[in-house]
DNA sequence: CTGTATCCGTCCAGATACTG
DNA sequence: CAGTATCTGGACGGATACAG
C-alpha cells in the first residue's frame, strides 16, 4: 500500500515548499560525506567496525563512529554488541536501510551515466569563468 | 540506450569502492543544503532569480547566487541575461538537470514515505542515549 | 577491538553593505 | 533586479591520545 502521492500544498500539482524541505532535509542527511558510502558498503551482510573502516578507506576513526551514530539514530543500521574480550561489534542494515539502497542506487545509476557530461560542463565553465577573470 | 550496470571494480557484483565515491560525490554535490530545492522548484519553466528566492524561503541572496553557480558549473542549469533596465537573469533546468529530478523525487518520495518511522527510530534512539546518560 | 575526549584548522553559511 | 565583497560565528573533519 504505497501511496502514489503523499499529501502536496494545497492545488499546485507539482511538490512545493513543504515536499521540497522534507526533501532537503533527508538529502541533507543522506549527502553528507560518508552516510551513502557507509550505507552501500555495508551491502547485505553485517560488517564489524573495522572491516567498514578498512573498506571506507579514507574515514577517520571518529567520523565513522559519528556516521554510524547518525545512521542507528535514523534507524537505518542496528548495532550490535557482544561483550567478548576484545570485544566485537556488528552493523547491519535495518529494512529501511536496505529499502533506502534503492532510491540511492538509482541516483548513483544517474551519476555514472551523466558523469562525464556535469565533468564536461564543469571545464567548460571553468574556462568561460577563467577567460572572464583573465579580460 | 541506458545500460543496466556501467562498469564495476573487477569481478563483485555488488559496487565498492570507485563506484560509491562517485555515488558519494555526485550526493555530496547534492545534498548540499539548497541544490536539490532549487532545482525541484525550477520544475519545468524559467525563472529569475528573486523569483526563486521568494520560492525557496529562507535562503539568503548569497547562497542562492552560490547554489546557482554550482549547479550552472554542473551544467544543470542554464543562466540567461538579458540586459534591459532593470536587468533580468533567467534560470532555467538544462536537459541533465530535468533528467536529475527524476533520481531526485524517487529520493524524495523514499523520504515521505518513511519519514515517520525515521522520526520514530531517532527519538527512539535518543530516549535510550539519554537513559543512559542520566544513569 | 571499539570506541570517547580533546584540540585545532578549515570551510561554510548568514548578515550586512555596497555596485552595476 | 541581480548580484559582489567582506566579516564573523559555528559546524565539521582530521589527528591524536586515552579508555573499557
Amino acid at each position: 500500500m504505497i501511496p502514489e502521492r503523499i499529501e502536496v500544498t494545497s492545488e499546485h500539482h507539482h511538490p512545493t515548499h513543504d515536499d521540497c524541505r522534507r526533501v532537503s532535509t533527508i538529502l541533507t542527511r543522506v549527502g553528507d560525506k560518508w552516510s551513502v558510502l557507509v550505507v552501500i558498503l555495508l551491502g547485505d551482510d553485517s560488517k564489524r567496525f573495522n572491516e567498514i573502516k578498512r573498506m571506507a578507506d579514507g574515514i577517520s576513526q571518529r567520523m565513522l563512529t559519528l556516521t554510524l551514530r547518525g545512521l542507528e539514530r535514523d534507524g537505518l543500521v542496528t548495532r550490535t554488541i557482544y561483550p567478548t574480550k576484545p570485544p566485537r561489534v556488528d552493523y547491519e542494515l535495518t529494512a529501511l536501510g536496505r529499502s533506502l539502497c534503492e532510491p540511492v542506487r538509482a541516483l548513483g545509476m544517474w551519476a555514472q551515466i551523466h558523469l562525464a557530461e556535469i565533468e564536461d560542463a564543469r571545464r567548460a565553465f571553468d574556462q568561460r569563468t577563467e577567460v572572464e577573470g583573465s579580460v
